[in-house]
DNA sequence: GCCATATTGTTGATATATCAACGGTAAACC
DNA sequence: GGTTTACCGTTGATATATCAACAATATGGC
């Protein structure tokens, strides 16, 4: 009947955890092996690595963030020079890009990523992992 | 053989997903039921409420967070006279315990709170649910 | 008891999250 | 074609995350 549980047996509160973990563990591993980045960072890089062409809104969308963080984000990011910022045919939007330094960084990033993946989820089967993906998704649409 | 996924197929990112979902599906129910709180002000306020005695190091501990942000969140607490302060055995540190304004609007806030859990899980069975809190737990464990 | 070391909490600096207000541009409408 | 409306990105304000340095206090070893 929907008692008011510790906070420990919430099964949100296990979610928030599980983010933190995982968070923390990536930035660790960026950090030691002298990668100078954030995990939120490396989200806008992937996400422009993964995209022909993004602007800032569509960016924004797919990583979850605002608008306006995704604008100080890639002030950052263009400091770094990792990403270029060019108009497009909308002149109120830009086009994003890595640049060759850029694309250089992933790679080296995608040494690290690919192993907190697999350390992440060696204990779990492949059965496993798709249950929890679609139980994250049900949670997902049911909120959304 | 571990691939460059898309960010979109990659486990984590999902999980991050969920919980920005949840985040923003909680703060829009505090807010639009007039609770002028943050969910990172609620997380701590139920802690303390779910404890007898606790210090600021415990309670980051037990809410993921950095004592720096414990100390922050609780100066704004103390504000909305929320929380108490008082110093302890421990001349260091402090014990906080919720005022009875703070227990009074843990009560309201709960009503909101249990609503979320429950619209939250409502397409999970309870067989579900338990699957997926292992889950989590095993990538936490592989990654602490 | 004294000293070295560890712990608790605070503060400053930087990065991110969120909301609201704004300027510039595009689109819709008439 | 001019006006209204919608949209894209930026900026300011406030809240939170993280790291490092610091003051006050506690603890352990001697």
């Amino acid at each position: 009947m929907a008692k008011n549980q510790k906070l420990e047996d919430v099964l949100f509160y296990l979610i928030e955890k599980t983010n933190k973990v995982i968070r923390r563990y990536s930035q660790v591993r960026f950090s030691e092996a002298g990668l100078e980045i954030t995990v939120d960072q490396w989200l806008v890089l992937k996400k422009i690595s993964d995209s022909e062409r993004i602007t800032q809104i569509e960016l924004a969308n797919a990583i979850f963030k605002d608008r306006a963080s995704i604008t100080r984000i890639l002030d950052l990011l263009l400091e770094k020079k990792l990403v270029t910022k060019e108009a497009g045919a909308d002149r109120r939007a830009y086009e994003l890009t890595l640049t060759a330094a850029g694309e250089k960084f992933m790679e080296q990033a995608f040494m690290i990523v690919k192993n907190v993946r697999k350390k992440g989820i060696e204990s779990l089967t492949e059965k496993e992992q798709d249950q929890l993906r679609q139980s994250l998704q049900k949670i997902i649409n049911s909120l959304e």
